[in-house]
DNA sequence: GCTCAGAATGAAAGAATCTTCCGATCCCGA
DNA sequence: TCGGGATCGGAAGATTCTTTCATTCTGAGC
């Protein structure tokens, strides 16, 4: 497994990187011992990589089936022209959507595909019939109701 | 915006549990002033949503093209037969694989969904050809590329 | 309306951690 | 070998965490 061969992150940022990613929260004398460097060290380090955009933010992950957002759903979007203006409305309007977790611009079948959670399958149809359907430009949608969530959200690995 | 029914989740939790979505290094101090209440308090409502589950980690957030993964690629896969068994191979298989951030089981046209992440696009195409294709019952897949990364991974609203 | 038991709360203090400072070390090019 | 800049780790003050404990809140039962 070849590693990032980006200069600026050595070894001991490699290994920060992927224990924050596994742990957020680890403290940063931990974090120090893990990866055999000092606490100052440490703590050095860890700032440069957030300041340096490595690291985007931390976040506590919450379990969505906790909070009424168990059922997830995929969306094809085919749009009705593809021009640059009509992208740009589709985008800007589901940016509004906040049920909408992922939107991805693609090549293939459709043009934009969705991964959107709710509470249950009712809960989208009203959503599907209020909001999706009517964003600027849908020719048409597909939904993949996901009935098995096997893996969802890995950490990244590098 | 009608707000979880949860009875074990009141106000302060539910507070408590945005601000932890949105900035998972928050201290409990500052978590403490922003939900209205103690640091003594804020502290044991913040051990009691992990430990029930509300919360099922922390983590940075790791920037993809900081790390060598800045092309995403969403794969829809059919396999032979539709029989549990077959279902199970492929998704212990899938599991495996590290690139996979995401695999749903769906109902529609497709068996499986998988959102990968991988360098480029040859890396993909090198990973499809011996990885992928060979994941056990695999009959088809079908590749959307990605072409611009509108939303991802947007935290949960709720 | 009253009482009481259990749960939840906040102030406070000791323990742990963070964060910065500073001198020492390392690295590399001249 | 030398010099200069970058990086490092020890140490200490500042901050934060985490527990304790007395008080307050809540609601069931009478």
């Amino acid at each position: 497994m070849k590693e990032s061969s980006d200069p600026d992150l050595n070894r001991i940022d490699l290994k920060m990187l992927r224990a924050l990613q596994r742990d957020g929260r680890i403290s940063n004398a931990d974090l120090a011992v893990e990866v055999g460097v000092s606490a100052a060290t440490c703590h050095r380090r860890t700032q440069q990589l957030v300041e340096a955009g490595y690291v985007s933010g931390f976040r506590a992950v919450v379990a969505p089936h906790k909070v009424e957002l168990g059922t997830l759903v995929l969306v094809g979007v085919v749009l009705d022209r593809s021009t640059p203006e009509s992208f740009a409305a589709f985008e800007s309007a589901v940016g509004k959507l906040k049920f909408v977790l992922d939107c991805h611009l693609v090549a293939g079948d459709f043009d934009y595909f969705l991964k959107i959670r709710v509470r249950d399958m009712a809960d989208f149809n009203r959503l599907h019939g209020t909001q999706l359907i009517g964003l600027p430009g849908v020719r048409q949608t597909r939904t993949f109701f996901v009935m098995k969530e096997v893996v969802d959200g890995r950490a990244l690995e590098f």
